[in-house]
DNA sequence: CACCGGATGGACTCCAAGGTCCCGTTTTCC
DNA sequence: GGAAAACGGGACCTTGGAGTCCATCCGGTG
C-alpha cells in the first residue's frame, strides 16, 4: 500500500535487474489484460503470452494466480495514487478541481467510456471473493479520497471554502460520483454520464464556496 | 427488457407449469449465487445444486451459460424496475426522495454494504465481455433513471422544482451517486459512503427546489 | 387408457486453465 | 573463475467446470 516503488517485489531473496524487469513485464501485461477482460476472465496463458515470458516465470515471481492478482491490486493502487498525487497535491482552487475533472473525462473519453476505473472495476469482482484484496482496495480508495480532502482543507483554510464545508464528506461524494460515473459510462459506452456525475459533485462543492459578494466586512 | 413477466421464457415451444417453475428456480438460484460470488466465479454445478435441479434441466432451459447469464440480466432488470417502480412512480415531493433513499440505505446496511447493486455488480464484469448483456444493462439503467426523472418532472410541473432544473441530468447524477455509493460501500464493507453519496445528490436536487420564501407573488 | 412429447436424473466426455517439473542459461558473489 | 542461486523455456500433469447423452418419468390429449 504505502510503498514508494510502483512494483514492490516480495523481498525474501536476492533479485537481479533482469528479474525485476520480468516481474514488471508480467504485472504490466496482467494490468492491461485484466482491465479490458476482467480478472477472472484473464488466463495465465494470456498473461504469459502478452508479457513474453513463460509459465515458470509466473510461478517464479508469484505463488499462484491469487497472489498475482493481489500484487496487481498494489500495482494499480500505486499507479493511480501516483497519477492522482500529481494532479491533486497542489490543489488550491476550484478551477484546479475543474482541470482535474477535465483530465479524467478526457482520458476516459478516449475509449468511449469503456473499461472504467482500474480500481473500481476490480472492486466489484474481488471484494466478495478475496478479503485481502478488498481491504487493500478500500485503503487505496481512502488514500485517494484523502488527496482530495487535503486539497479541500487547504481551500477551506485559505478562506475559499466556508467553514461549515466538510472536506471528508465532500471528497467521499466526489469519489462516489466519479466511480458511479465510470460505471454508467462503461454500461453506456459513452462518457456523458460521467461528465454529468462529476459536474453534479463539483456543483455541490461550489455551493460551499465563499461568495465574493459575501463577507465584504473582512 | 420490456416484458411484464419477471421471468420471460424463450417461447419457442410449449412449456408446462412444471417447466416454468423449474426455470424460475434456476434463475432464482443463479440470481442469489451470482450476486455474492460474481458471474464468472459461479459454476453451473453450484446453480444446479442450489436450485435442486440437474444438468439436463439447465441445458433444457438455456442453450449455454452465456444465455443463462443473459436471462439473468433480464430477470434482475425486471426485479429492480418492479421494485423501483413501486417506490418511485408516485414520487411528487422531496420527502418522497428521502424515503426512497432511506429504503435503499437500509436494505444495503443489512449486509454491511456487501454485494452492492444487482445491476451495477454485473455491469463491470459483463460490459466488456458480452455486448448484448451490456446493452440490456444500459437500457435498464436508462429505464431506472427515467423513473426518477419522471418524478422530478412532476415536481417541476407542480412548481416544487425551479424551471431551470434539468430532471434528466439530476436523475443521472443521482444514479451515479447511488452506484458509486454501492461500490464504495462494498469496498469498505460499510454503508456510510453510500449515505454520504446519496445525501450529496439529494442536496444537489434540493438546491433546485423553489424556496418557500421566494416567488411570493404567485 | 394409450401415446407422445416435454421434464428430469445423473453418468459421462472433453478441454481449457491452473499448476508442476526438469533442465539449461545467466547473473552474482566470493 | 568457479560455485551457488536466480532466471528462463516449455513439456507435462491434473482438475474443475462446461457441455452431451440417454434412459426414465410424468402429464396432457385424442
Amino acid at each position: 500500500m504505502s510503498d514508494e516503488q510502483v512494483a514492490a517485489p516480495t523481498n525474501r531473496r536476492r533479485i537481479s535487474q533482469r528479474g525485476i524487469a520480468t516481474r514488471d513485464r508480467i504485472l504490466d501485461a496482467a494490468n492491461r489484460l485484466m482491465l479490458v477482460r476482467g480478472v477472472n476472465a484473464t488466463t495465465l496463458d494470456d498473461i504469459r503470452e502478452a508479457s513474453q515470458t513463460s509459465k515458470s516465470q509466473l510461478y517464479h515471481h508469484f505463488a499462484d494466480k491469487q497472489e498475482l492478482v493481489r500484487a496487481l491490486v498494489s500495482y494499480r493502487g500505486a499507479l493511480v495514487l501516483q497519477r492522482e498525487r500529481a494532479g491533486l497535491e497542489r490543489l488550491r482552487s476550484f478551477s484546479g478541481l475543474v482541470r482535474w475533472r477535465n483530465a479524467l473525462v478526457q482520458a476516459n473519453s478516449l475509449n468511449n467510456g469503456k473499461y472504467g476505473c482500474g480500481l473500481g472495476s476490480m472492486t466489484l469482482e474481488l471484494s466478495d471473493q478475496d478479503e485481502q484484496a478488498r481491504s487493500a482496495l478500500s485503503e487505496t480508495f481512502a488514500a485517494w479520497e484523502r488527496l482530495i480532502s487535503d486539497g479541500l482543507h487547504r481551500m477551506r483554510d485559505s478562506g475559499l471554502l466556508r467553514q461549515d464545508a466538510d472536506p471528508e464528506k465532500l471528497a467521499t461524494g466526489l469519489m462516489a460520483a466519479l466511480q458511479g460515473g465510470y460505471l454508467l459510462a462503461n454500461a453506456a459506452h459513452n462518457v456523458a454520464p460521467m461528465e454529468v456525475a462529476l459536474d453534479m459533485a463539483l456543483e455541490h462543492i461550489k455551493s460551499f464556496l465563499v461568495q465574493p459578494s459575501e463577507e465584504p466586512t473582512r
